[in-house]
RNA sequence: GUCCCCAUCGUCUAGUCUGGCCAAGGACACCGCCCUUUCACGGCGGCGACCGGGGUUCAAAUCCCCGUGGGGACGCCA
């Protein structure tokens, strides 16, 4: 048994995203592949954004995915306890102290230092008060950070990234309401969770040596660390909830497939050599972080949909047909998982990019669609009449009702007026889907059945006639 | 502004650590052709990149430096 422990840590203020599916994805692969652990932190230290419902969200989004945790999930605001006795501890030690400074104040100040062109940073003022001169008042308890000297963050993906403690801060550890902060709860978490490897993304990264510089003076051992690339926005720069469409579970509603997603991700600042298809089952065995690129990367749902295309063409019918359903039924369409609407899907599965797509150009199956007026003109003339009606009356006649029996029956109508298929093929497609596009218009009238195309020929000559 | 990270086709990337096999490979998108009862799928082909400049070397996409560009971080958010 290996001793690697991950985790991901999402706060629930919002639906899960790309790119936390993405670090989650991450964290989880690299666990599974050693053999290890992987934990699930929900950090709702935030009270006034954090919500149950998403938290719901997410945990239903990495199910969804096929992202499984191996304990119940850790609720910060559930750890308080421990967060305060430590942070006291460090006040009793004297590595943290009071500061009475007002958020106004800070503010103040950290825009005067702005306006100068420095870099805005706690000025220390509290740093030395006496006991004495916080009585009374409302105080925020500081990291008391050293005042000079290199940091160097051992980073798994990047090597060592060397920063001066100068530029740090003393950090506030316990808000003035006794809540804890984020750079302190995650050490105080991470350390307690067992974590052995935290690996996240890059924008954590100027966090590091402040959290490193926090394990030091708990006196807790440091994990490994590892920053992966971002994954950037259409228009550039960080994943914008506005911008761009990145909420997974809008993606499985819209008729994604989760292993298209894995897939998608999977990808984004990862690869093994030319290979673009990958299943979880398989990356648990090939995943590595050498294999991690350095840049960030650009979300292109383009591509998304088009691994999506690849997953549904390549499912099992009879998977997709379950999955189909609830599709359905949203366009007020009630189907059963069956052996008919497997084989309904069958026809669509290369030409469907998405369960929605194959649910919206499916209907006519489950109910005759009025022919678009353009398709109608065109291909509904008067002399289809008769000819729907002669093909009705074989149709009626064959003792099978395959695939090849129909295509006979067309091949002989098309000779007999002298025409190519198509000429017989296309009208017919428009009497019996309402449309010029559709699968093959065999397999169509397979999965009508005999009685329910003759039904829908002897409709629409009857239409025809009637014009 | 300060600090940090990054830099190969439009996009995702292989190649970079361990320089020569790279007149840079694959995939998505795009364009063309073929297949074909429509639409797709599929097949074949095309377009298309080592950010710039110096250096090191017999040899640089690969190593070093400087620019430039992009991104991130600088909260009593996480």
């Amino acid at each position: 048994m290996s001793d690697v422990v991950t985790r991901f840590a999402p706060s629930p203020t919002g639906y899960l995203h790309i790119g936390g599916a993405h670090t989650a994805l991450f964290n989880w692969l690299f666990a599974r592949r050693n053999g290890g652990t992987f934990l699930l932190r929900i950090e709702d230290t935030d009270r006034e954004r954090s919500t149950p419902e998403a938290v719901k969200e997410i945990l239903e989004g990495l199910a969804w995915l096929g992202i499984t945790w191996d304990e119940d999930p850790f609720f910060q605001t559930e750890r308080m306890e421990r967060y305060r006795a430590e942070a006291g501890r460090l006040l009793a030690e004297g590595k943290a102290y009071r500061c009475v400074c007002t958020p106004a104040e800070l503010d103040a100040r950290r825009e005067a230092a702005r306006a100068r062109g420095e870099t805005p940073r706690y000025d220390q003022k509290c740093r030395e008060l006496r006991p004495s001169q916080t009585e009374g008042k409302a105080f925020v308890i500081r990291f008391r950070a050293p005042l000079s000297g290199t940091t160097i963050v051992r980073d798994l993906l990047r090597g060592d990234v060397a920063f001066d403690v100068g530029e740090l801060d003393d950090l506030i550890l316990l808000r003035s309401d006794g809540s804890p902060t984020y750079n302190f709860v995650v050490v105080v978490d991470d350390a307690s969770m067992g974590i052995t490897h935290v690996l996240r993304g890059d924008d954590h990264l100027n966090n590091t040596p402040r959290q490193i510089l926090l394990y030091e003076a708990l006196g807790y051992p440091l994990p490994r660390f590892g920053h992966f690339p971002l994954i950037h926005g259409i228009g550039g720069g960080k994943l914008s909830k506005r911008q761009d469409d990145v909420s997974v579970t809008s993606y499985r509603d819209r008729g994604y497939l989760p292993e298209a997603m894995i897939n998608y991700l999977v990808r984004l600042g990862w690869s093994h050599g030319d290979q673009e298809i990958f299943s979880l089952e398989e990356l648990t065995g090939i995943f590595s972080l050498e294999n991690v690129g350095k840049s960030p990367s650009r979300f292109d749902p383009e591509r998304l949909l088009r691994l999506n295309a690849h997953y549904i063409k390549t499912g099992s019918p009879e998977r997709l047909a379950r999955l189909l359903v609830p599709f359905l039924k949203k366009r007020g369409i009630e189907a059963e998982p069956s052996p008919w609407l497997a084989k309904a899907v069958r026809t669509f599965q290369e030409r469907s990019r998405t369960l929605s797509e194959m649910a919206d150009s499916s209907v006519y199956y489950f109910r005759p669609k009025d022919p678009d007026p353009k398709a109608a003109a065109k291909f509904l003339t008067p002399e289809m009449a008769p000819l729907f009606e002669e093909i009705a009356r074989e149709f009626a006649a064959l003792s099978e009702f395959t695939p090849a029996t129909i295509e006979a029956v067309l091949h002989r109508a098309a000779e007999n007026m002298g025409a190519k298929l198509g000429k017989v093929a296309q009208p017919i497609r428009v009497a019996l889907t309402g449309g010029t596009v559709s699968p093959g218009i065999f397999e169509v009238m397979e999965v009508l059945g005999r009685e329910e195309v003759i039904r829908r020929l002897t409709h629409s000559s009857a239409t025809i006639r009637k014009n």
